[in-house]
RNA sequence: GGAAGCGUGGCAGAGUGGUCUAAUGCACCGGUUUUGAAAACCGGCGUGCCCUAACGGGUACCGUGAGUUCGAAUCUCACCGCUUCCGCCA
């Protein structure tokens, strides 16, 4: 969520950074809402401090009763029911604001390029040659259900098409990805979280996934709880509606969960194999920083996930997100993308972001300062990694003309020693 | 799933219809005293929003929501959470 006093205060900058973003918002209709409903506040606050003098003055009068206690009884009664129509209205047009604001995106740092989509998004680096193969490379769909690790028929047997189930080797390399990318982390100072799989429509609002992007999540209608598209989700809310103390700031949490989405309208495009599918296996990166270091901090989480990729061996880009392609609630994003030799494509593997103040101010996180007053505070987070296309690369960057697959160096431990994947 | 009890400020804990912008204690911050510290004493000490150039004023919040009343932390109803017991169960 946007900060309302600072749009009133400078409704020009808003009006620019949403339009790079290719949202059209009636600043206008805003403003003059905002004007509305604080009028409404001040008559209300007003009547009800004449309502509150005037209840007071009956504690006195109540116990000698007649015909004075009537009199101001029945004085107090009408300016109740006054306050009470006239804060309905306010109730009403202060609903309807924050309503509007929920839908708002996040404007983007004046550094993001300006850009309409996915095309104009900006390449800031890139990791590694392009692997050589005296072979030609097979695509992980038919490497890996050959080598009898993941079998494509048996998840849309279980649960429609979009649902992988991986065997043996894969299903342990999977485990091992998690648990190195855990530790990796653990060793740069995050604290590992556990969380619930399942929130609350509240909580997906915190974050930003509701109210607009409802159609993506999977829904539990009898509980009203929804499946978690990302660990950012549960991990984010953990300090929904608390104070911290600055000093402890930043907080780095790591998780890792599986992350179930929709995909709705995504059919037919990049889905084949496990390139897209609606249940996968993420750890994410969270931070809780402040305003002056959040921005820094972005470049060291990106640098942590980075790392993940160069441990692997594989072949990576990092993009830097036009205003167009930067999602909802970011203000910044890089992605990083991994290198398919079987497809000879680029994969999203990760996408990190700073959110500045707009989770926060969603989800009332905020941090006591030096000075002791509450601010919001800054979140940020980053996949580190998303498992799937992880998997992909892995398979198909260490892949040998038997059909085998070497084990990277990194994961063998995770792997009971395990150096090559055999049939 | 059933039953009972409980949800008050950072913590502990009073308050059961009117001066509650919530007693008291602890913690915390500032000051006095002290060589320094402790102790003692004095003062301060929640959050959001609205009005104001500012000083300041107002309003809302005692798990959440609705209701009764001129007036609700206090009464009523629903929901949520916690604790204990029972049932079921990885």
């Amino acid at each position: 969520m946007i900060d309302l006093a600072a749009l009133r205060k400078d409704p020009a900058t808003f009006r620019k950074a949403w339009g790079d973003r290719g949202a059209s918002v009636d600043v206008d209709a805003l403003l003059a809402q905002d004007t509305q409903v604080r009028e409404l506040k001040t008559r209300t606050e007003s009547l009800k401090a004449e309502l509150n003098a005037a209840s007071k003055a009956i504690g006195p009068l109540a116990k000698a009763g007649g015909a004075a206690l009537d009199e101001a009884k029945a004085k107090a009664r009408a300016l109740g029911d006054q306050a009470k129509a006239l804060d309905a209205e306010r109730e009403a047009a202060e609903k309807a604001l924050s309503d509007a604001l929920l839908y708002l995106p996040n404007p983007c740092l004046a550094e993001v390029p300006v850009g309409k989509d996915a095309a104009d998004n900006r390449v800031a680096a890139v990791w590694g040659d392009e692997p050589q193969f005296a072979f030609k490379p097979k695509a992980h769909w038919d490497l890996a259900p050959a080598l009898g690790i993941m079998d494509f028929e048996r998840g849309a047997k279980l649960a429609g098409s979009g649902f992988v189930t991986l065997r043996g080797a894969g299903a342990r390399l999977s485990r091992a990805l998690v648990s190195w990318f855990l530790d990796c982390h653990l060793a740069n100072g995050y604290t590992e979280w556990a969380v619930p799989y399942l929130v609350t429509p509240q909580i997906m609002q915190g974050t930003g996934q509701l109210p607009k992007f409802g159609d993506q999540l999977y829904r539990c209608k009898d509980d009203d709880l929804l499946l978690v598209p990302t660990a950012e989700v549960p991990v984010t809310n953990l300090h929904a509606g608390e104070i911290l103390d600055g000093a402890t700031l930043p907080l780095k949490y790591c998780a890792h969960t599986p992350c179930f989405r929709r995909e709705a309208g995504a059919a037919g495009v990049g889905t084949r194999g496990m390139t897209r599918v609606h249940q996968f296996d993420k750890v994410e990166m969270v931070w809780f920083t402040t305003a002056e270091r959040s921005r820094a901090d972005l470049e060291t989480m990106r640098g942590h996930a980075e790392a993940l990729l160069k441990g692997l061996g594989l072949r990576h880009r990092v993009l830097q997100l036009c205003t167009g392609d930067t999602g909802f609630s970011s203000a910044c994003t890089f992605d990083l993308e991994v290198w398919s030799p079987g497809t000879g494509t680029w994969l999203e593997v990760s996408s990190c972001s700073s959110f500045t103040d707009f989770q926060s101010r969603r989800a009332a996180i905020r941090a006591r300062g030096a000075d002791g007053k509450p601010q919001l505070i800054h979140t940020l987070n980053g996949s580190g990694l998303a498992l799937p296309r992880c998997l992909i690369a892995v398979l198909e960057t260490w892949q040998q003309a038997d059909g085998s697959v070497i084990v990277p160096p990194v994961l063998r431990p995770y792997l009971g020693g395990m150096e090559r994947i055999c049939k």
